[in-house]
DNA sequence: CCCGGCATCAATCAAAAGGTGGAGCGGCGG
DNA sequence: CCGCCGCTCCACCTTTTGATTGATGCCGGG
């Protein structure tokens, strides 16, 4: 589709104008880099993704509070000869990165990243190969090499709704469960995380960043 | 000290390379304004502060995931012919707002803010009045008038700590209270609050932006 | 094919948290 | 000066949550 020595083309997805900007002036300076255009929403994003012809697109997670980016970022990759899509974003939650990914984004940078590895990880991207910035690659070994931290879909599922400050009852209802499961699944969630609470489940898993808030 | 129609002089504090070119590039444009430099740490921050001339200084609130930027504004505004401060950050919670206004602050921004409206809030910190974004303006009117949400200082700080997992017993060791006095506390958080328990007060304060985190 | 992990549910007891009502003290402003 | 409010504490009772033990069905990998 395109050759590798072709200029890459970027479209860059972020609700902060000012963020777009800083976009633009680091990868504009790269002379093998075009950027096709910026959009403020992920709607765009995908709008424009598939009627530009751009290699790679650069989008956030968050637009305007809401988390349009891990949907706009399935539904780019969903076509065929789609971009390839390089989550770039502030927060390096597990749950974040994971749905990334399984959304099809191609890799997963952070906001703080210095601009050589921001061209560095574009390029590599461009190429098909997988970007990770190194704090997400570690934390990723890291939930590989202890699967202990890492909560079940289902665990995670009703973590989740307690951070939001449901009870048990209200889970239980909510999930179409009884209880005794809720309690159960708990209980796994408390050994998993090493607390013995709900409120400080709540705090580590936000500290390890497996739930969203 | 600094006329009013001289060239606006600034220092672009944050920690994100992505931003700090943003700002740059943003404010660059604007023919009143000099940037006289940008510096990723808060001590940098500081340090330039006082021994450059400059007239404002664009603060993030986090550096590298800490909450250095309210001390830094303290000290730029605790020197005598300081520059004004505006804090510039992702987040409109409360407890920074207050805090970074009660460091000397001269105004508040997000980040998602227009370019336009940045560089007007700049002129208006240069002369030396206040610049709040208008999500904060309503948001602090809002405290202003429902003093229902508003937390007492003691009540957000046993908040706080709930909303980091303590148990009320740790919470009343902590702060030297008998466990009455926290669930005291804890009552009149859930009837401000408007809930029942202290997972969803926790959710509550961290939606209303009353907590940390 | 069988084991282990996941998800589901039950029963019971102990502990923590929430609800109610009341009370004393210190500061600040009308 | 007095009343209001924030902060502190107590006692009693109810509800929720946590701890423990145990059981069932499903699915996927060795």
């Amino acid at each position: 589709m395109t050759t590798t020595d072709a200029p890459v083309r970027l479209l860059l997805a972020d609700d902060h104008p000012v963020v777009r900007a800083g976009l633009r002036a680091v990868l504009e300076t790269e002379p093998d880099f075009t950027i096709a255009a910026d959009v403020p929403t992920a709607e765009a994003a995908v709008d424009l993704a598939g009627r530009l012809e751009v290699d790679v697109v650069l989008m956030d997670l968050q637009f305007g509070g809401r988390m349009l980016g891990v949907q706009a970022t399935a539904e780019i990759t969903a076509r065929p000869g789609a971009p390839r899509v390089l989550v770039l974003t502030t927060y390096d939650s597990d749950a974040d990165i994971l749905a990334a990914i399984e959304a099809g984004a191609t890799g997963y940078l952070l906001k703080d990243a210095p601009p050589e590895e921001l061209a560095a990880a574009v390029r590599t991207a461009a190429a098909g190969k997988s970007a990770l910035a190194p704090t997400i690659a570690l934390r990723l070994m890291d939930r590989m090499r202890t699967p202990a931290t890492a909560l079940s879909r289902r665990e995670t599922e009703v973590l989740q709704l307690v951070a939001d400050g449901l009870s048990n009852a209200k889970i239980s209802k909510q999930l179409f469960l009884s209880q005794a499961t809720v309690k159960s699944h708990l209980v796994h969630i408390y050994a998993k995380l090493g607390v013995d609470s709900r409120t400080s489940a709540v705090a580590a898993a936000t500290a390890r960043g497996l739930i969203r808030r």
